[in-house]
DNA sequence: TAACAACGCTTTTTT
DNA sequence: AGCGTTGTTA
C-alpha cells in the first residue's frame, strides 16, 4: 500500500479514524449531526477495498434513500485508486431487496419479472378488493387498510401469523383484506415496497443455501442512518450479517424521524446488547454549524427524555444569532422570507445554499407563490415525484400491461384512457368474468367480446384496445422500448387526447412524456425499465442551476445549507396536530426530534419564523377564507435565549392598530380574523404571540388534575414543565397551555 | 350507459 | 386546490 492511496485518512480525526480502520466484528457509530458520518462510511468503503480486505462487490452498503445512496457511490468512486470498480451492492433497502428477489422470485411464488407496485397502486388494489367483496367503503377506508398492511409487513407479519389482541371490525376487516391482498398481488405477479423486504426475509428463513450465497458473498455490511430501521429490515440484516458479524451501522438516535413508518429506535439502542463484542464509537465533533446553531439544537432535543445523549461539540465561530421572527399571517411569513433572500443574501451567499424547509409539504406552495412573483428561481426537492405524475403512470401503465398480460392493475388505469366509452358497467361485467373464470382482465375482456353484440360501440372499442395489446407486445420483443413507448402514446389516442386539450396543462404533460422518453433511454431495455421505475422516485433531480431550495424537513435529512428558514412553527402544524393527537408524548419527541434534525442542516444562518393566522384552505363558494389563529410551537420556548434573537415583527403591526387592510392580496369585507383575535386576546389577557415566556414559576396544578378552560373546556392534566402544562381535553385533545389561563375544575 | 358538471371533503412526514 | 363522489345530461 502506498502512501498516495491512503489519502482518504488524512483528513478524519481520532475517532473517525478508528471507526474508518475498525477491523473485524460488529461496530456502531454514534454519530451526531454535522460530525462526518458519510464521510467516515465512504472512506471505511475505500479503505476496506484499499487495503484489500474484499472487493468492492462484497461491500452490501445500504441508505435509505436513493440520494443518499447515489451520493455515497460519486463520493467513494472518487476516492478510489482503481477507477474501474463498481458498487453492485450500494444502495436503499428496497433497491437491494429487489434485486436479490428477482433473483428467487420463484421461491416465493413470484416470476422474476414481477412489478413493483407504488402506494396509489396498492390504494386502488385495496378499493377493488373492498367493492369486490362488498364492505362498506364509509365504514373502512382504503387509507387506513394500507397503514395497517403496511405496519403488519413492517413487523414482519404474514396474514397467517397475525394475532388480534382487540378484536374489531376494523382490524378484523383490514385482515381479510390483507389476506386477499396477497392472493392477488401473486396472481397478478406483483409486490409492494414492503413485499420486496418481507419476502427477502422469508427467502433467508426458508432457503439456507439462498442465504449462504449472500454469506459468502457479503464480507462487510454498512448501514446508513440506522435509527430509522424497521423490525423487518432489522431481521434482514441480521440475516445477512450472522455469519460474518462485520456489520457496521451508523446512525444518531436524535435524528430518528421515521417512527410513523414503522422505524424503531431500539434498534440502534440495542445494536451492542444484541450484537456481542460490539465496538461503539462515538462522533461528537461537529463540523458544519456555528456554535450558536448547534447550542439551539442542543439546548432543544435536551428536552427529550428518551435518548443515549451525546455532547455534540465544536471548534467553529459563534455565528450571528438563530433569529425568531413572528408574523401576521403565512403570507406575510413569505414575503419578509423572500425579501430577506432578495434584499440581503443573494449577494452574499449562492442560492443553491439556501433552504426552506417545512413541516408538511403543502406549506411550500405560499413561498412559490411568492417567488414567482418576484422571480426569483427555486426548486421543490422530492416535492413533485415524475413517476408520480398521473400522465407518466398512465404511460407506464400501458408498457405494463404490454410487458405482463396480468397486470390487471395497469389494464384498468388506461382501458378507458383515452376514453374508449368503456365505463363502469362494461368494467364490472369483465370483473366478474375474471372472477368466475379466474381469468386476467384481458383474457376475461376477450371472453365479454365473443358474448356480446359486436356491433356495439363499446365492444368495437374494446376489441380494437386489445388487439393493439398484442401488437404491441408483439412489437415489443423487435423494438427498443422507448420508439415502444412513442409508438403506444401515438397509436393508443393518448397524445391525440392531450393534443386537443389545448390547455397549458396538457402541453406540460406532453412534455414530460417527452423527457419520459429520454429517461427511458438510460435503461438497457423494457424490463430493466420496468423493474426499476418504481424505485426511482424522481427523475434525475435538477440539481443544476441557482436556485433555492424549498423541501420538507423530512426530506432535508442527511444535507446541509449554509442559510435555513424554518417557517411555521406554530403549535398543531410543528408539532403537528394529528401526530400529537395519534400518539401524545412519543409523538413530541419525534417532531422534537424532526425540530432538531431541521436546525442543524444550517451551517452558518438560522431563521425561525411562526404567524398568528394560518390560512387553512379557501372556499371557493363563498371566497371566504378559512383563518386559524395560532399560538406559537412550544419548541420556540424551548430554544436557548442567549443564542437567539427575537425579532418582534408583531410590534410594527401593533402600532398601526393591527390592521391588516395594507394586505392587498386578502381583501376582506369584515375585520380579519387576524384582528379580531388580537381584540379577543387584548380583552381576555389571553397569550400573546408577541410575549414569549421563559419563566420559570412552578405551578400549583398536579398531574391527573381535573381542568377547565376558557376555550377548550373540560381536561386532564398529563404533564407540566415550569408553569406549562400539557392537557388532554375532552374535545380538543391534547394541547400545552401555560397555567394562567386554566382553572381547577373544582373551584 | 357513458360523459360531463357540480359538489364536497380533505392535508404529515416516504421507500 | 385537487380529487373523488354524486347528480345531470345526451
Amino acid at each position: 500500500m502506498n502512501v498516495t492511496s491512503q489519502n482518504y485518512l488524512l483528513t478524519l480525526n481520532n475517532q473517525q479514524k478508528e471507526a474508518v480502520m475498525h477491523n473485524d466484528g460488529p461496530l456502531l457509530i454514534l454519530a451526531g449531526a454535522g460530525s462526518g458520518k458519510t464521510k467516515v462510511l465512504t472512506s471505511r468503503v475505500v479503505h476496506l477495498i484499499e487495503t484489500q480486505k474484499c472487493f468492492a462487490s462484497q461491500i452490501l452498503c445500504v441508505t435509505f434513500t436513493n440520494k443518499a445512496a447515489n451520493e455515497m457511490r460519486d463520493r467513494i468512486l472518487k476516492s478510489l485508486s482503481a477507477k474501474s470498480s463498481s458498487l453492485p451492492w450500494l444502495g436503499t433497502f428496497h433497491s437491494i431487496s429487489n434485486k436479490i428477489l428477482r433473483k428467487h422470485a420463484e421461491a416465493v411464488g413470484l416470476k422474476s419479472s414481477f412489478t413493483i407496485l407504488d402506494t396509489l397502486d396498492q390504494l386502488r388494489l385495496i378499493k377493488n378488493i373492498i367493492e369486490a367483496e362488498n364492505i362498506d367503503i364509509k365504514k373502512i377506508s382504503p387509507k387506513l387498510v394500507a397503514s395497517f398492511i403496511d405496519d403488519w409487513k413492517n413487523k414482519g407479519l404474514t396474514p397467517n401469523e397475525i394475532k388480534i389482541n382487540n378484536s374489531n371490525y376494523i382490524t378484523d376487516t383490514s385482515l381479510k383484506i390483507y389476506t386477499i391482498y396477497q392472493n392477488r398481488l401473486k396472481i397478478m405477479n406483483c409486490v409492494d415496497f414492503g413485499d420486496l423486504i418481507l419476502h427477502c426475509v422469508t427467502i433467508f428463513k426458508k432457503f439456507p443455501d439462498i442465504l449462504g450465497i449472500y454469506h459468502a458473498n457479503f464480507k462487510y455490511i454498512l448501514v446508513d442512518e440506522y435509527q430509522d430501521t424497521n423490525f423487518i429490515q432489522n431481521i434482514w440484516l441480521n440475516f445477512l450479517s450472522s455469519k460474518n458479524n462485520n456489520l457496521c451501522c451508523v446512525g444518531d438516535d436524535d435524528q430518528s424521524i421515521y417512527s410513523w413508518r414503522g422505524a424503531e429506535v431500539k434498534n440502534i439502542l440495542n445494536f451492542d446488547k444484541i450484537n456481542k463484542n460490539t465496538k461503539v464509537i462515538k462522533l461528537e465533533q461537529n463540523y458544519r454549524s456555528t456554535q450558536n446553531i448547534l447550542d439551539t439544537a442542543s439546548f432543544l432535543i435536551s428536552h427529550n427524555e428518551d435518548r443515549l445523549g451525546k455532547k455534540l461539540w465544536s471548534e467553529n465561530s459563534k455565528g450571528s444569532l438563530v433569529e425568531i421572527n413572528c408574523y401576521n399571517n403565512g403570507y406575510d411569513e413569505a414575503v419578509a422570507i423572500a425579501d430577506e433572500i432578495e434584499k440581503n443574501l443573494s449577494k452574499k451567499t449562492s442560492l443553491n445554499q439556501i433552504a426552506i424547509l417545512v413541516r408538511a409539504a403543502f406549506q411550500t406552495r405560499e413561498f412559490e407563490d411568492r417567488f414567482i412573483k418576484i422571480n426569483l428561481p427555486y426548486r421543490v426537492v422530492g416535492g413533485l415525484k415524475f413517476y408520480e405524475r398521473s400522465e407518466i403512470k398512465d404511460a407506464i401503465a400501458y408498457l405494463r400491461i404490454v410487458y405482463q398480460q396480468s397486470d390487471d392493475l395497469a389494464f384498468e388505469r388506461i382501458i378507458n384512457t383515452p376514453k374508449r366509452s368503456i365505463g363502469e358497467a362494461t368494467l364490472k361485467e369483465i370483473h366478474n368474468i375474471s372472477k368466475t373464470s379466474n381469468l386476467n382482465l384481458e383474457q376475461a375482456s376477450i371472453v365479454y367480446c365473443e358474448q356480446e353484440n359486436e356491433k356495439n360501440k363499446t365492444i368495437i372499442n374494446l376489441k380494437k384496445i386489445i388487439t393493439n395489446f398484442q401488437i404491441w407486445r408483439q412489437l415489443s420483443n423487435q423494438t427498443s422500448h422507448y420508439e415502444l413507448m412513442e409508438k403506444v402514446l401515438d397509436e393508443s389516442g393518448y397524445t391525440t387526447m392531450l393534443l386537443n386539450e389545448r390547455t397549458p396543462e396538457a402541453e406540460a404533460k406532453l412534455e414530460n412524456l417527452k423527457e419520459l422518453i429520454i429517461s427511458m433511454k438510460n435503461y438497457e431495455n423494457l424490463q430493466g425499465f420496468l423493474e426499476n421505475i418504481s424505485l426511482q422516485t424522481s427523475a434525475e433531480e435538477e440539481w443544476l442551476g441557482e436556485k433555492i431550495n424549498l423541501m420538507t424537513i423530512h426530506a432535508a435529512k442527511g444535507l446541509e445549507f449554509d442559510v435555513i428558514f424554518l417557517p411555521g412553527w406554530e403549535e398543531g402544524l410543528f408539532p403537528h396536530q394529528r401526530s400529537i393527537d395519534e400518539k401524545g408524548h412519543i409523538a413530541i419527541e419525534e417532531e422534537r426530534r424532526l425540530a432538531y434534525v431541521a436546525i442543524t442542516r444550517s451551517k452558518k444562518e438560522l431563521f425561525i419564523s411562526f404567524v398568528n393566522n394560518r390560512r387553512i384552505f379557501a372556499n371557493k363558494k363563498d371566497k371566504e377564507i378559512d383563518w386559524m389563529p395560532t399560538l406559537p410551537s412550544r419548541f420556540i420556548e424551548e430554544l436557548p435565549k442567549e443564542n437567539i434573537n427575537i425579532k418582534n415583527n408583531f410590534n410594527n403591526y401593533k402600532e398601526q392598530d393591527f390592521d391588516f387592510n395594507q394586505d392587498q392580496l386578502i381583501q376582506q369585507p369584515t375585520r380579519s380574523p387576524g384582528w379580531q383575535r388580537y381584540q379577543k386576546a387584548k380583552n381576555n389577557n389571553v397569550i400573546l404571540t408577541k410575549k414569549i415566556s421563559y419563566s420559570n414559576n412552578k405551578t400549583n396544578f398536579k398531574v391527573g388534575e381535573g381542568v377547565i378552560h376558557e376555550d377548550f373546556g373540560q381536561g386532564k392534566v398529563i404533564h407540566i414543565e415550569d408553569n406549562k402544562l400539557i392537557i388532554i381535553f375532552k374535545k380538543y385533545g391534547e394541547k400545552k397551555i401555560i397555567d394562567k389561563f386554566i382553572k381547577k375544575i373544582n373551584e
